[in-house]
RNA sequence: GGGGAGGUUCCCGAGUGGCCAAAGGGAACAGACUGUAAAUCUGUCGGCGCUAGCCUUCGGAGGUUCGAAUCCUCCCCUCCCCA
């Protein structure tokens, strides 16, 4: 593959979105190597394997990957199935459960299909850093530790705060950064990326490159993107994630509910405006030319294409539309047979075995605070029974519908 | 090795023998208002055919007691100080 000989666009593409880069100068010069040698850089980027769904928060990363792969590098998709058996420590308010091997396995499986919607399969890369790790011998690792102190370990702010609120912080966690900062040597990594979140790591990495005589990696970081919550980083454990593998109307969904706020990050992180015209949205809802939620459903229309298609995503906002704007029923409705035992049968009871509530406790409640109706008519008894001689649509909360036929 | 402090419902955190399914906050869910936004207000927030009642929870296992998250014994786990 050809190597981008314009240096300026490079770094244009490159930069852009990135929040930190460490050490411009690095990149610089091994850019322009690059291009004169005509030697694409090794691009590293490592996934934790614990999430067995890619969403939103890692396709920031992703796309800059796309970017590297655009411009003629070779990127390396390191799934850290060694190392997501110790369970990275960034981050987190307390040790992670170590995954079992079969866990790991299962998760980086889904992890490769998923990727290619995003990267080119020609130009990827992929590799599992148990093939260094996994061998790598009790003296090794000895030696390996040796060359950092508990001292820069603490420098970590996490590992600091934990460290101060008297929670645990068990020795393997230090192993962590090294065995990930090992990985740059063993794949002999140009460039590696990381959310911001993972700067102490990457660092790491830099300074064992050296000390085993390469040339450091240069370390970019992509900012975290906040889930649908808006507060935390995006992520499966918090629950606030939108995965890239969701039917189109979840999708659509998920996106039409985040704060506006949100929905302007959103375009800077994930759309494929250029930054004048996300700019002009701006203003242009400031100044009430348009509707904020326009432009939301502008920004889910284009989420949803870019992981499935347009029809879908216009099928997706067309009922959208329908449900919550001219409060109708969606297209789809699922639908349950139900076995009836009896002539008659208590609501509360059909909801949890249908799955909708977790319990007839949940369901009881939920038509207590007036959540439930049934044929459009708010149910106001707990005592509620259907019959089995007609079909009824039942709907839960705003967004949950059922059908059902006798 | 010695001394001290802790482990409570999704999270933080109160609770030291009955009034405890357990204060308060957060998250979450629902209703109102909206643009399924934000903010706000209100309600719910262990389970069970509900209200009544029953069952299961306060690191684990036993025990004392009419009665234990609370007392005793042993065990497991975490943190701090000293060595």
């Amino acid at each position: 593959m050809a190597i981008c000989k314009d240096f300026d666009k490079q770094w244009e593409l490159i930069t852009r979105g990135a929040v930190e880069i460490l050490v411009p100068e690095d990149l610089e010069r091994k850019l322009k190597n690059s291009i004169s040698s005509n030697m694409p850089l090794r691009i590293k980027a490592g996934f934790d394997p614990t999430a067995p769904d890619l969403h939103l928060g890692h396709t920031v990363l992703i796309q800059k990957l796309r970017h590297f792969q655009e411009l003629g590098h070779e990127v390396i998709f390191l799934i850290g199935d060694f190392t997501g058996m110790i369970g990275d420590p960034s981050g987190q308010s307390e040790t992670r459960r170590p995954l079992t091997q079969e866990e790991v396995m299962d998760n980086a499986k889904t992890y490769k299909q998923q990727i290619f919607k995003l990267l080119d399969p020609e130009k990827t890369v992929i590799e599992f850093n148990t093939h260094w790790l996994g061998r790598m011998s009790a003296g090794e690792l000895i030696r390996l530790s040796a060359r950092y102190t508990v001292a820069r370990m603490l420098e970590r702010d996490d590992f600091q705060k934990r460290y101060h609120d008297q929670k645990p912080i068990s020795i393997h966690e230090f192993l962590y950064p090294l065995l990930q900062g090992y990985d740059s040597v063993a794949l002999k990594a140009d460039v590696e990326l990381g959310g911001t979140d993972q700067k102490f790591n990457l660092l790491v990495g830099r300074d064992l490159q050296r000390d085993y005589g390469q040339e450091p990696q240069v370390v970019i970081t992509l900012p975290l993107l906040e889930g649908t919550d808006g507060v935390q980083k995006m992520s499966k454990s918090l629950n606030n994630y939108i995965g890239i593998e969701e039917p189109p109307r979840e999708i659509f969904g998920k996106i039409m509910s985040i704060s506006d706020r949100l929905m302007m990050r959103y375009y800077e992180l994930l759309s494929d405006l250029d930054l004048a015209e996300i700019n002009k949205l701006k203003e242009d809802m400031n100044k009430g030319y348009i509707n904020p939620k326009d432009v939301k459903a502008r920004l889910a229309k284009e989420i949803v294409q870019k992981f499935h298609d347009k029809a879908k995503a216009d099928t997706a906002a067309r009922e959208f539309d329908q449900i919550f704007k001219d409060k109708k029923l969606p297209e789809i409705v699922p639908e349950y047979k139900w076995r009836w035992d009896k002539d008659r049968m208590w609501v509360p009871y059909i909801l949890k075995d249908l799955g909708i509530t977790s319990g007839t406790s949940e369901a009881l409640r939920l038509i207590k605070e007036g959540a439930v109706k049934v044929n459009g008519e708010r149910l106001l008894k707990t005592d509620a029974e259907l019959s089995n001689s007609q079909e009824y649509i039942i709907k839960v909360g705003r967004k949950k519908f059922v059908k059902i036929v006798p």
